[in-house]
DNA sequence: GCGGAAGCGGAATTCGACTTCCACTTCAAA
DNA sequence: TTTGAAGTGGAAGTCGAATTCCGCTTCCGC
């Protein structure tokens, strides 16, 4: 995640005759209250789900309802910008979980995690559940790592063989949903993680 | 389920001073629009999602958004009122699956056949979870009889312990999101049913 | 068949969100 | 310190969807 974001309009600049020079960097107040805005967001959206309205995120991060949209153009754009945060955080997850060399101990441990996390951000991860999920495509890169992750587990007998990526995926949008009524995760991690795996006779 | 419902607005009336007399029946036409309006309402929303809006059920009723509103004060209600009948529907379900003698097989009937429900009207259960959460409370009889087959699944060691009616509840929630994703309904009833049991060791 | 209450359609209204706009303030390069 | 580009706040505008309103139509008891 970089911490120096620019803003999701990118405006075409030429001081001085620099072909394609890069961007001027944004001046640090704002780039201050773009950070604000974020983290606003995140906690608003968690807190209250989709319907929050862009006013409260604004008064929140303590910030006019211009400066919001000067970073974002939209409301779309914003949660948008969340989602794929998640998705990068995912992909660390996931990373870590594959370096186990364990892989249904990988499994277990990436489902758990991904629980874990859901009950942080309840309501956030159920709306992207309800927005995202045509909005913004789950990045090839978090798809390949789920893929493996998936099929290590599978070879060591840990999934079933009739579970695909977006099986999983569903699965996943499942849980957050369970979560965002009971925060009891460890018990719906449990239960998944048992699930996944083929009946025992 | 009454076929001869009332519109939502009870009109107290008194035609001849009979005492408390009964509110004269729904004209003949309107009872049937009333009908009309009900499984429009139903079919929009297991297409669509709440986001329908009234007028595109109204038509798909064949009625100006005027009838609609004389029958259902407001979206709200008329959510309120599909809500109430699929929940009348879980009752009778649970209560043909609680004549069935085994508890195990019984409460896997149950899951099984209430993920196929929600598959045929995906759109209106994942709605549910979203909406009518907090609006519409579960009828003391459905979780009455969940409690029931819960309880007797549980004393034959066919669900964990640790699982109340409300995590139930919240796991039937998540199971709608799941479908909602998927049309996999099988794959995640199997999961579930496995997955409610105690792992074995 | 008549009368009038009940019901109907759908244009017009209301309402509540998102988004735009611009006069004003703040930053930072020279 | 000066200067002007970048950034800001929040009132006003826009827009889409829910809801109301009312003149017209349809039923139904007599």
């Amino acid at each position: 995640m970089t911490t120096t974001a620019q803003p999701s309009q990118p405006a075409a600049r030429s001081l001085r005759p620099v072909l394609a020079g890069a961007p001027r960097p944004m001046r640090g107040d704002a780039a201050r209250n773009r950070a604000r805005v974020l983290d606003a967001a995140r906690a608003a959206f968690a807190e209250d789900g989709a319907e929050v309205q862009m006013e409260q995120i604004a008064r929140r991060a303590g910030v006019g309802v211009g400066t919001l949209y000067r970073n974002f153009p939209t409301k779309q754009a914003l949660i948008n910008e969340l989602a794929q945060r998640w998705m990068d955080e995912r992909v660390e997850i996931a990373d870590q979980a594959l370096s186990m060399p364990d892989p249904a101990e990988a499994f277990g441990w990436f489902v758990r995690r991904t629980a874990e996390d859901m009950a942080g951000d309840a309501g956030l991860c159920h709306m992207f559940g309800e927005h995202s999920a045509g909005n913004c495509e789950m990045p090839d890169l978090l798809v390949e790592r789920t893929e493996m992750l998936l099929a290590r587990a599978r070879e060591a007998g840990a999934v079933r063989a009739d579970v695909s990526v977006s099986d999983f995926q569903a699965i996943l949008g499942g849980l957050s949903a369970a979560i965002a009524q009971t925060e009891k995760w460890e018990l719906f991690a449990e239960m998944l993680v048992t699930g996944l795996r083929a009946p025992c006779p």
